[in-house]
DNA sequence: AGCCTTTGACCAGCG
DNA sequence: TCGCTGGTCAAAGGC
């Protein structure tokens, strides 16, 4: 849908990059977590199975400090992480993402679901495409695991890359993503989040469908321990932290693996770097997980970088509650928070304090029901805009993703019932089929819609009226990069597909989407095929199955990252 | 040589 | 005490 509001100056790159730029593992709290309640829209994943974050010990943690979580009020959800969890004590928060794509979601759920798909800030587009999945926050209420929908793709690492990209974290998991193979990625590799981990074991663990394998942080001293759960594709299914580090995240070189840049470049985002898992004074440990990524493979091309996207969502839980939840409840609670980004620990205290808006689902009170609630993330400002094509109440808005300012999350709610208006621009046109979101690096304005940027914090930007969201460049941001737009198209139940466009030097790609929506539907067909030529655009047929999104509000939402340096901050 | 993964064995907690 | 389970150890092997 380049429909009127296409936007300008996508860079390719950064696109998919510094959404899931942020990692947890470096960066802390901009995780978004879907809520029941929340109002915006919810992203929705696939692929990842489940994620389970269990905090034990105190709240001490980075991640759930003020500061990374103080964002969150202020962004799109409402009732915020942070806010449940002052509410319910959350020392000790215990955090489970429900499986994606495994389970159908229940329909018939009494719960408020967003119709919305949602992509956490922190996520970056990678983690969309990868095999990064989304939950959606439908997701969030029911109980029966898998809530989350998976969000499969695999691309090209370049596809990711961002242009500030840091080195490239290929030593590991970089060579074999190069190839292309995820499922072998998967297997066995600790996820790049920019620690050091040495797996120490792995085991079959009852009741769970995967093995699940145990890694501890290779720096001296730091016993932060983490354990995976992969699906034989590679996917994490969940992930569970244990403890903070003690040091900062280790320099990029490549022995190690580590990408600082990216740290959702694995799949495995370690949350530690995650302002948000600390040490607890008392030494009790805490297991946290960060992120799911869902897909192990990092991509690269064309020396651009890609990792993973990783998404988690957790559930959080009383502490008390927490430590005597059983397995099984955790897993198959289907809140779940859903932490997209964390800022690294390099960060400067203002990203910190910018990102992170949390919500928690849970409210504490162990109550599966109760606890479990997706939590959307946003930490920045947010731009409405709204089709100004008369009838057509299609709306989107665009974040900053928490990760990296450069990239920008757009989510479009409704669907034109109006063709696309001429491009204003002649550099794509026609090019763009509707139902398909256009990021091309071309100058877009936002053909009839009205954009209001508005910021909540100081020093940002905040600007009404229409405007391309190239006018919101940031400064020190790369708005001009190479010239690679990326398109990305995710077919969404009842819509139009999604499409983002890529264009630039890269690669072709191919991407494969598992909307979230079909785990909700009971489908968890990926849609595959999407091969997507350097800067050419394609739309991908909607699986009919999956036209039965629910809708309550009315239009699909298409949400849509995108990469351009556009200093939105999160508005609520 | 160093680091990491694999994998069977061992240990601790719990009912 | 036994059995089950999850977590960890450590030897072996690979890169
Ligand atoms: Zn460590």
């Amino acid at each position: 849908m380049i429909e009127d509001w296409t936007l300008s100056n996508p860079s390719p790159r950064t696109f998919m990059s510094t959404f899931l730029s942020e990692e947890f593992g470096s960066r802390s709290s901009s995780g978004f977590l879907a809520g029941k309640e929340n109002e915006g829209p919810a992203v929705e994943t696939e692929k990842v199975d489940k994620v389970t974050k269990e905090i034990e010990g105190e709240a001490s943690n980075d991640f759930l400090s003020e500061s990374n979580w103080s964002g969150a009020h202020k962004s799109n959800s409402h009732g915020g992480l942070a806010e449940r969890i002052s509410a319910s004590g959350f020392n000790v928060p215990k955090l489970n993402t429900a499986r994606i794509g495994q389970e159908k979601m229940p329909s018939s759920s009494s719960d408020v679901r967003s119709p919305y798909l949602t992509i956490p800030p922190g996520l970056s587009p990678t983690s969309l495409l990868e095999s990064p999945v989304f939950l959606s926050n439908s997701m969030a209420d029911s109980k029966d695991a898998t809530n989350a929908i998976m969000f499969k793709h695999s691309m090209p690492d370049s596809f990711m890359a961002s242009d500030h990209a840091l080195p490239v974290d290929d030593e590991q998991d970089g060579d074999r993503d190069l190839k292309g193979e995820p499922s072998s990625v998967a297997v066995g590799a600790p996820a790049k989040d920019g620690y050091n981990w040495r797996k120490y074991g792995q085991k079959q663990v009852k009741g769970s469908e995967y093995p699940r394998s145990y890694y501890k942080c290779t720096h001296p001293n730091c016993q932060v321990k983490k354990k995976v759960e992969r699906s034989l594709e590679g996917h994490i299914t969940e992930i569970i932290y244990k403890g903070t580090h003690n040091h900062p995240m280790p320099p990029p070189n490549r022995r190690s693996g580590v990408l600082l840049s990216h740290p959702f470049n694995d799949p495995e985002i370690d949350g530690s770097g995650q302002t948000g898992s600390q040490m607890n004074s008392d030494n009790k440990t805490m297991w946290t997980t960060r992120n799911m990524g869902n897909e192990e493979q990092d991509w690269q091309g064309d020396g651009l970088e890609t990792t993973t996207s990783a998404h988690v969502t957790a559930e959080c839980c009383d502490p008390s509650a927490t430590t005597q939840q059983t397995p099984d409840i955790a897993r198959l609670s289907s809140d779940a928070i859903d932490v997209s980004s964390t800022m690294s620990n390099e960060e400067d205290e203002d990203d910190r304090a910018t990102h992170g808006s949390v919500s928690l689902g849970c409210d504490g009170e162990g109550d599966e029901t109760e606890s479990k609630r997706i939590i959307s993330f946003s930490c920045f400002c947010r731009s409405y805009y709204k089709c100004t094509h008369p009838g057509c109440n299609v709306r989107k808005h665009v974040e900053r993703a928490a990760h990296d300012l450069k990239s920008v999350i757009t989510t479009y709610e409704g669907k034109h019932n109006h063709d696309v208006p001429a491009a204003r621009n002649s550099n794509h046109p026609g090019s763009i089929p509707s139902g398909t979101i256009s990021n091309t690096a071309a100058p877009h304005q936002p053909h009839g819609l009205l954009a209001r940027v508005e910021s909540t914090q100081g020093g940002l930007v905040r600007l009404e009226g229409h405007a391309p969201f190239s006018t919101f460049g940031l400064p020190g941001t790369q708005q001009l990069r190479p010239a690679t737009s990326f398109s990305f198209a995710m077919s969404q139940p009842g819509f139009t597909n999604l499409a983002m466009t890529v264009s630039g030097p890269l690669a072709p790609m191919n991407v494969s989407v598992l909307p979230s929506v079909h785990s909700y539907l009971g489908h968890h067909m990926p849609v595959e095929g999407l091969m997507i030529p350097k800067g050419e655009l394609k739309e991908e047929p909607m699986p009919e199955s999956e036209s039965r999104l629910p809708v309550p509000n009315g239009g699909p939402i298409y949400h849509q990252m995108m990469m351009n340096g556009v200093p939105l901050r999160p508005q609520l």
